[in-house]
Formats: structure tokens, C-alpha cells, sequence
DNA sequence: CTGAAAGCGCTTACAG
DNA sequence: CTGAAAGCGCTTACAG
């Protein structure tokens, strides 16, 4: 591999001189900056950014690690990420967790240990030991996903989307209510967004049933067993559904349509995600647009302005939108 | 920062023999191997993978350059990737071209400039000046999306599958096909399936009908106009037409149920792709699986391949497998 | 079994 | 405007 050294001897200089040149830094006369240039050009020369980084302590790379990369919601966040960061001359380095929590903290370390110049969690939980392991590093740190305390977050409003689109059910005079939603573990999308729909309920004085409450997994699947429990549950019906994700809807929908019941006539559905499936099933689902994009390009400029501020902000709350469409 | 020199201190030894410890290599015995250990415990001391590098030349990252990532093939590839990469303790550094095909060289010294080990790139084109960038770069990589001549490459038979694909729609009865497709700059997905479907129409002596032949972008809205396109093009009607993939059939499906020709009774209609999407609209689509997470893992297989044993494979082809559903 | 020393390819005060 | 030299944090022959 050809080096700056080599550089140098071709052009008869030192290898400060070529590194003046490269980084634009200090004087150089015109002169010697073409004669480098040029036999940089020629040669195809280029720098290594692990002397580099080895010397400044800065490689211009910034950890990404998340829970899975092929769901609609993570690689619009990580194309949000990428995109804000690539404005800026960052580049993104992969860490896949394949949803083993424990690999979180693994991938923690192994990132720290790449010396990436600050860290993007999209966390699925926030157990003592993350958090712990999290301030131990000391590298610029933002979480997205769930709020994780004493370290800067952009999250969703999980709490007023799930409460909006209930109240919005309630609106239309729907009184009875149920609820499909996921693991309170996952503090955002199980708790949050729980809290939001039973807030609904309360200031309408609705009715809360047990039975109506159901807790899935992040599948399709698993909406349609869910969807079933809550129809044998034996009471009455409920005239409506609120589902934490698209994809519980969806499954929902699916077990609505094989026993015969119509949408949104029988029974209104609700998403959230507003994922591409949501826009093309029958009906089209009435769902909440959390803007993963903005997420994470937020989530970058926040990291970014940590690294170069210094500034700690705690917590940015993104906005969302409500798609009313046909299934409600 | 805490370094090696520091532990060496601490333990009373030279940095070479925490080298040692940490590498497993040489001997070092089983008492200080111990002090040492115990002393990188409570420092939570984390080598640093540059310094490493430097005097190794080998980073452990393998560099990953895509169009976008928000695309269900690329997100299923890249996941593929992740998790085969994963497996042998490499990771992966993001570079996102956001679709624009001199991004593709430059992320490509960027690449090599961090030093990865590899390269996969994702493939829209085939431009000359890409191709011999490839080859001044000198560093083990692989091509999929597209084969590159001289580029190892693993890729999906495109031929094939869309030949199948059409002669199935024959098998069932159907003579007047039609077809939507992309820019055949885009060589595997615009050239090669259309040159599989009109293989199957020559090979039954069907007729080959211009108007029928569409050409679209990746998108539904593309689809839809497409789909216009034929049916407005004056002659009889097609009664089956074969998309290059599931958005354009989804795209199509639309502009058929608004003006109220029924699927498949009037008209059958193919994807490609076996999108999440696909499942769920109605009808339910027939497609081509095509197997995107072993593409990316069979990708990254070769990539180490040739990393590790020199390999200079040149080309590997993915299966794919028809799955038929009720669009025919 | 362990250490001293060189070197990986850069950058950056310092001196001139 | 330019260069000599030190140093970033590791690894690895070499010597003992």
C-alpha cells in the first residue's frame, strides 16, 4: 500500500508537508501543493483513517446498534440516521442485535472498542445494567426507542398517539373499546402507548374490560390471536380495536375478515406505524405516522451536537401525525 | 483514555505481555495471565481497535455500500449480510448512496480510506468507470444487485425467474401477456427479466405485442400509470401482465379495481419480490421469492471466502422460488 | 515465560 | 513556507 511517506519522497518533502496539504492545514506555497497534489492524483493515494484516527482521536464513524434492520421501523430510522450523518461526513457502523438484549451491551463494548466518535442506541429496553454500561463509557450517547434515564433520548410521544387516535374513536361514538398492545417490558411501545389508550378511556369515562386488553408480540400473527381472544372473551363485543402496531392490525384484520365480521362496520381498527402495508390492505388502515425518519435524523443531529457542543440535551419529543383512512 | 501501557504498569509487566493476554498468543503464565485479567476487569479497560489495525492491517469491518436502505430488498440483504458477518466477528460500515450512482465511487474510497477488510456493494449499475474504480481499489470485494464482469458476484437468477414466472401464466391458458418493467440501465432487474419473459413468450410463439411492453420505475405510482399505459394503448386487452415487482403489481392492482376490472378473473397479475405487501393485499399476490437474506449471506459468505483462502469465485447464482397465490 | 525496541501511517507543536 | 521529531496505542520478531 502506497503512504504518505512515499508521497512525500516522490515529491521531495517531508510528510508534514503532505499532511498540510491533505488536511488543508498551515502553508503551503502553491507551488509544492500542485506538485503533491498531482502525484497523489497519480498514484491514487489514499490516506489511512486509522493513523489518522489513531492520532486525533476522531474517526469520523459513529455506532449504530439495533435490534433488527429488516422491519420497516428500524431502517427508516437508520436511513434517517445515515442520511443526517452523511451531511456531515459521518459514516455509520453496524451493530445488529438480532433482538438478544444481551448483545446490546456486547455491541456497546465492541463499538467503544472502534473508537466511533459517539453511539446511537435504538433501544428495546432500559434495565439497570444498559444504563449502567451506558455512562460507563463516556462516548457521546443518544438513545431512540425508549427514554433511558440520565441519557439524552428522541423518542416518539407514544403516550398522546395512542390517547389521539383512541379519543378520535371515541369521537366518532364508539363507547366500547379494546386494546391490543405488547410486552410492558418495552417501556415505549407497551407502557406508553397502553397509558395513552387507558387515559382516553378515563377522561370519557369509558368502560375498561380486562378481557379487551390483550398483549401480543411485534407480528402479524400474533394480531390474529389476539383479535380471537378478544372475541371469545364471551361479553359483549367491543365496537372498536386499538393495536400498537401496524402489523397487529393487520393480523387483527385478517381473523375479522375469515369469521365474517366487516370493517369498519362490525368493528373500527387502528395501526400505528403507518407503515407501507397499512396504506394497501382492505380497507386501508387508519393508523398514526410516527415519522422514523425525522426520528432519526433528529436523533443524528442531536449526537452530532453533543460531539461537537458538548451540549447534553436530555430528551426531544418527536411529533406524529394521524392518517385517517378507511378502517375506522 | 486508559491504554495498554497503563495495564502493563499497573501489573507490573511490559505492554507486550497484556498483548500477549489479550491475543492469546505466546506464553504467558497462568499468574500473571490472571493479575492481568483481573486488572483489565476493573479498569474496564477496551483496547483500541485503530492502533490494532494500524499494526495489523486488518479491521474486522467490512464496508457495505447501498442505494437506500429503506427498501425491503436492501434491508432483508443488508440483515443478511449482518447476520452471516456477525457469525465470523465482523461488522459492517454503512454507506448509503441515496440512488445516486457517483455516490457508489466515492463511498468506495471512502471504504478503502477506513480500511475495511471488504466491500459488498449493492449494485444498480454497471458503468464502466465503476467497474475500474473496482479494480485500481485492490481490496477483496463482492458485487450483488448486478454482476460486474471481472467482479465476483452473487445474484439472483433473474432470467429464469421471470421466464417461469410468465410461462407459468401460459401454462394456465394465457396468451395475451403484457409486461411492466424498469430501465434496462438497471441490467439484472430492467434487462434481464424482461429478456426472460419474452423468452417464454417466444418459446410458446405467442404474440409480442410493443404497447403491451411497459417500462416504469420502482415505485406503486409507477405501476398504476403503467398499467394505464396498456390498457389505454387502443388494442385488445391483455388478460395476464408480469410485473418486475410487487410495488408496480400493487401499483397495477389499483389502477384495475378503479376501473373495475376484476383480478384475476380479468386480468392475472404477477410480482416480484415476495414483499411483506404482496401477502396482504387483495387478492393476495402471486410473486417470485427470491430470497434476498441468503443473497446478502451468501454474499458475505464468498466475501470471507475470499478474505481468508484467496478465493476469486466469480459468480454465484440464488435460487428463488415461485410462490402463487391468488392474483392468477 | 517475559521484555526492549521497532514500526504501523499519520499529525502537530516546535524550530528555523 | 517547510522539516525533524515525537507520539498516538498497539503487535511482533528477537533476544534472553
Amino acid at each position: 500500500m502506497i503512504t504518505m511517506k512515499e508521497i512525500a519522497r516522490r515529491a521531495n518533502v517531508s510528510s508534514a508537508t503532505v499532511s498540510r496539504v491533505l488536511n488543508n492545514s498551515g502553508y503551503v506555497s502553491d507551488d509544492v501543493r500542485k506538485r503533491i497534489m498531482k502525484i497523489i492524483e497519480e498514484t491514487g493515494y489514499i490516506p489511512s483513517e486509522h493513523a489518522k484516527a489513531l492520532r486525533t482521536k476522531q474517526s469520523n464513524v459513529i455506532g449504530v446498534i439495533l435490534p433488527k434492520l429488516s422491519t420497516e421501523t428500524s431502517s427508516r430510522l437508520v436511513n434517517g440516521i445515515s442520511e443526517e450523518l452523511a451531511k456531515h461526513g459521518y459514516q455509520i457502523l453496524l451493530a445488529n442485535t438480532n433482538l438478544d438484549p444481551e448483545k446490546e451491551i456486547e455491541n456497546l463494548k465492541l463499538l467503544k472498542s472502534k473508537q466511533v466518535d459517539g453511539i446511537i442506541l435504538l433501544a428495546t429496553n432500559r434495565g439497570q445494567e444498559l444504563v449502567s454500561e451506558i455512562q460507563k463509557l463516556s462516548i457521546p450517547f443518544v438513545a431512540t426507542g425508549q427514554v433511558i434515564e440520565g441519557v439524552p433520548s428522541v423518542i416518539n410521544n407514544n403516550f398522546q398517539a395512542a390517547k389521539d387516535i383512541t379519543s378520535h374513536l371515541i369521537e366518532k361514538g364508539h363507547q366500547k373499546i379494546a386494546f391490543i398492545g405488547v410486552d410492558e417490558a418495552d417501556w415505549e411501545v407497551g407502557h406508553r402507548r397502553k397509558e395513552g389508550y387507558l387515559a382516553a378511556l378515563k377522561e370519557n369515562q369509558l368502560r375498561i374490560v380486562d378481557e379487551w386488553i390483550q398483549k401480543g408480540i411485534f407480528s402479524i400473527e400474533s394480531g390474529y390471536t389476539s383479535m380471537k381472544k378478544i372475541l371469545e372473551s364471551g361479553n359483549e363485543r367491543p365496537t372498536a380495536v386499538v393495536c400498537v402496531t401496524d402489523r397487529l392490525a393487520i393480523g387483527a384484520m385478517e381473523y375479522l375478515g375469515e369469521i365474517g365480521l366487516s370493517i369498519p362496520n362490525d368493528i373500527a381498527l387502528t395501526g400505528m406505524g403507518a407503515s407501507d402495508l397499512s396504506k394497501y390492505v382492505v380497507p386501508r388502515l387508519t393508523t398514526i405516522d410516527l415519522l422514523s425518519e425525522t426520528t432519526g435524523a433528529e436523533a443524528a443531529k442531536t449526537l452530532l451536537e453533543i460531539i461537537k457542543e458538548g451540549n447534553t440535551s436530555d430528551k426531544k419529543v418527536i411529533d406524529y401525525r394521524l392518517i385517517i383512512r378507511d378502517s375506522i
